[in-house]
DNA sequence: GATGAATGAGTTTTCATTCAT
DNA sequence: TATGAATGAAAACTCATTCAT
């Protein structure tokens, strides 16, 4: 298949790019399927490969499941973080240019998130240490969105109200919106996730 | 347990009884670990009878899922239909009804619905019977709570916009703040169903 | 297979007697072929049962090995104590009493004994806390030989020297003989074991 | 790592030096985990290689675990005749000299023998033709070993009784020591392996 | 020769489901 | 009805061996 001359540079390559098949294949799976479900030979075959190469790679089904849980986690707070930091921008724009990256960008990645992140908490077959590494993780995503809610209030461009409880209603309603978008079937029309906008403008 | 005699009647009666045993062990285990992950022998176990029983009363593990879902899927229909003709209350009431309804009285079974209905569209473990069957009924449940919606907007009782968006924004909400507090994790105060209404309320 | 009827004790003597099979069929395969090499398959095969049923009475393989090496490290202990409180016997008598009880009687169970134990204390693949607990109870036996032999020498029964060396070469040697008679390759007259206790006795 | 200039010799000298590195490393390995558990890669790691390149030395493991039988029963062999032959020597010299020879410069590999040989003659999973092989081979080591004891009993330097049976006792004696000493678990002061000739002596 | 990615047959283990009692 | 022993299909995981580079 591949072409280019081995060594140890082209084989670290090889393995980076093995990772990101197994991992893109995975995520898709999980969030359709759930942990249990999906099938260690289905990755395998949505990512080309036998089911033995993916344990050169993971030591096991959970092991790809936390790697992908923990990535999306990564990148969810460092989405709200620079939303934080968005020069000249208000609250709504910051809020708007959210919605905008998780909805245009990072599409299966930020679906698979929450529903997994929910399953998580709760399940009994999953680690307490991973359960309070999600926990964790969550908590201080919620504090990231929260800083924005506040800073929004005291310029009145947002709705009036508990912060905390204001970014935990949008953290829902961003994945809500995601997930009937992806799978297509309540809505035809226009994108859900701009509109959703409007319930946390200020009231006059 | 009971010793009442045995006529058919009786016997009728001690089917439902094992039926909603396990029904309610089933629901609380399928709302934390989902379909696969959990086993007939768990829910025998929570039930407080044999694996090998479950059988006399359902076909198989599927059989008891389905049941749930569709029981659940029914349970908020009934709620949406009864909150839209409560007499002399006003839309907010109606709303707040609901969320009463459904925070107070039917917790696991409430939760479990969204969890389970988001699962079985995607899930390719379902068959495309129920699949068709969940998405009918719940396309049928946003029907009705969009014609509270509307309602409301022309009394002006609630905030403006696609009254179908709205009601699906509510309809995740509960599912949310349920899920949150359900898992206790995020907040320790008041409840947050209560508060979440206000962002629902006209602008000015 | 079986025509008693069911119930709570007949389960129990079910379950005793499956126990029993998978130990007797697993301790004959494991001394033959080691833990690695011998198959739950196997194992399964010769006790007429399904490889699935042997996991309704143990854990996993290891437990299985686990529970032998217990076993019989605990036999070889009861029978060294038996043999230190024979009434009105000689060193010499006693230490016949115990070839052939462990020649006669416990044919396959001495044998996997010691081959195991070897096995056991090096193998990388066994956990420190098994390591240490059969260290401790081969440690434990060896103690309650070499009292038979200090007794012995102080009556002038058996041959000088260090107590604990001798009774150390007297275990093995009885491993030796066993697996020499059980492989039936080197001898074919009279049974080795009986001549071995020449060795021991006092010079002149 | 050598950097002498490549020629046909110095090639067979590289094929040779990797033979033994491959050899050294699996005869621990054996010895400690036995063939089933050790795996190639480990082989490979501890000879400080890639697994892939042992297939240009071996065609299996098999065949490793079979050369390295072969070759250890050859230097038994070849010590047992060797002691026989030496000139000027008593018995309990000759003895002496080969317990020595086993304790002092073959440690492994000859506590690997016979460990390795008893698993070989009854496992299931060896073929006929390597089991015949080991037999003969270790007949063969018995009888130099016999006529050995044959010489010492007439010059009545050696305890009386079957010279055949001593001889056996004697082997397997040394294994046992060896064993013990290796693992360094039941003694601690000075090596067993001398006094154990005392037993060997004749009486008075 | 040397490397390690890749394969897939072979094992262990799980668990829904059946069935004798 | 009720029980839990028994089965076996299915899934996870291992690792000897091959082979492109």
């Amino acid at each position: 298949m591949k072409r280019l001359p081995r060594n140890p540079e082209r084989d670290q390559e090889i393995r980076k790019e093995r990772c990101d098949q197994i991992l893109s294949a995975a995520v898709a799976l999980f969030a359709k399927n759930g942990l249990s479900s999906t099938k260690i030979s289905d990755i395998a075959h949505k990512a080309h490969m036998s089911h033995g190469l993916i344990y050169n790679y993971f030591q096991s089904k959970e092991e790809i499941y936390i790697s992908i849980v923990e990535k999306n986690l990564c990148i969810l707070t460092s989405l709200f973080e620079q939303a934080h930091r968005l020069p000249d921008a208000s609250s709504y724009e910051k809020l708007t240019w959210l919605l905008d990256q998780v909805y245009c960008e990072r599409w299966d990645d930020a679906v698979f998130y929450q529903v997994v992140a929910d399953q998580i908490l709760t399940s009994d077959s999953v680690s307490d240490q991973l359960k309070t590494s999600v926990r964790t993780s969550i908590g201080d995503n919620l504090k990231l969105l929260t800083r924005i809610f506040r800073v929004g209030q005291e310029k009145g461009e947002l709705i009036q109200g508990d912060p905390r409880e204001l970014a935990f209603y949008f953290m829902n309603m961003i994945q809500a919106v995601l997930l009937a978008e992806t799978r297509g079937i309540y809505f035809t029309g226009t994108p859900l996730h701009r509109n959703l906008l409007q319930l946390f403008l200020p009231k006059a």
